[in-house]
DNA sequence: TATAATTTTTAGGTCACCCTAAATATTAAT
DNA sequence: ATTAATATTTAGGGTGACCTAAAAATTATA
């Protein structure tokens, strides 16, 4: 099915909000997310209800159609590489590369993005953690779970952000914070939830809860 | 000035038929150039005229203001990076890259293209040998004369193809002429004005006229 | 120089994608 | 179970980028 680049961008936010939630997607939260108004989705909707990449009931949500889901698997794929690309081949830091790789997403050759994966190495995350579906929109699934959820004594290495936000990974930058990096819980604070945190082996820093609860480590 | 991507099409077309015919640039051939119709081309030409992109009086043809130079010369940078990219890190070869590239180059972050340009070891030439504008739109220029001018017994090193059709190039993989190549004329038929030519210090193949007059070579 | 041929523009329409305002359906609260 | 609040859709409109057909301007030719 051919798809606009519009189509393909509601068909991820599509996907993203059902990751989130596990139900059917309404008309509002698509809005939202994509910075447009509840009357230009429902426009959308439909027309994407008529390429059947949807399954739309008026008043009650959608979800994607099996030819939707690769779709927007397929660009996610596409978003994430292109991710790779900038940070490791252009030296461009995690918190600039998704407004780009917004734009290069939509390209759409499947030998372009076969051989790019092939260049980077066949990468299975992107540089903020997330991962990479391979060519039949499998996504790697690893167990993970966010920092707050550790007690005091335990460990964990950070494998991603849960917030692509640019101030939030330019604030961890600020605290050495990088995929990779080793997190010892020290302490809770009770009143806040905030953590007292020792970043690898050096310094010590307090993190908010809302902070730790963005930051996804795996523990060992 | 902002521009749109089809807008850019616009100027990269007026800067190419311009380069050949150094004068006003007409409806029809813009039309011819880009398969639209002359109306749509019209159109198209008000606008860009109101953003002063292009200077234009009806029926009496086009030019590119300093603006519009610039946005058409910054396109053709974008395009014969991706390009360099595509062969020399993606492995395509010089028959493949054009359509990719065509949509690469419309992604806009200077950012973007001087990391590219670093990554790539600032070429100052495609793979089909045309020259790469800097950041400022200087076009690097090269002594450069089509086959057919040369005499035989004379040499010359490819450094350059005017077509970029597939066909034609793929053609020119089939006598393993690329980038670079030796050819030495032999002899000239007066009859189709054809060449016999040394390929490297290999085979010797009967060219016709019109290959010969698409295949740039320095004179050595 | 008048007419024919060609080029270009205008007129009027379509489609994708967006908008606001108003109407309708659903869900929550009294 | 009404009513109030919220969510969603419809109605009507705008813009960019295209189209065809017809009109007008330019250029070529007899």
């Amino acid at each position: 099915m051919n798809v606009t680049a519009t189509e393909e961008n509601y068909l991820k936010a599509i996907f993203k909000i059902n990751e989130r939630t596990n139900k059917a997607v309404n008309t509002n939260s698509i809005a939202a997310l994509m910075n447009t108004s509840p009357a230009s989705v429902t426009d959308m909707l439909k027309r994407l209800s008529e390429k059947k990449v949807i399954n739309y009931i008026k008043y009650k949500g959608v979800t994607l159609s099996p030819e939707g889901n690769k779709i927007a698997t397929n660009l996610i794929r596409r978003h994430r590489l292109w991710e790779v690309f900038l940070v490791n081949k252009l030296n461009f830091s995690w918190e600039n590369v998704h407004d780009i790789a917004e734009e290069l997403e939509h390209i759409k050759s499947d030998r372009l993005i076969n051989s790019l994966d092939n260049f980077l190495g066949n990468p299975r995350f992107d540089p903020h953690g997330d991962p990479i579906p391979n060519a039949e929109g499998k996504f790697m699934l690893r167990n993970q779970i966010s920092l707050d959820q550790l007690r005091p004594g335990q460990i964990g290495t950070l494998v991603g952000v849960k917030e692509h936000d640019s101030p939030f990974l330019t604030y961890l930058n600020s605290l050495n914070i990088e995929l990779g990096t080793q997190l010892k819980v020290i302490s809770k604070i009770d009143f806040d939830h905030s953590m007292k945190v020792k970043i690898d082996t050096n310094n010590e820093s307090q993190l908010s809860q809302k902070i730790c609860k963005n930051l996804l480590v795996k523990r060992i």
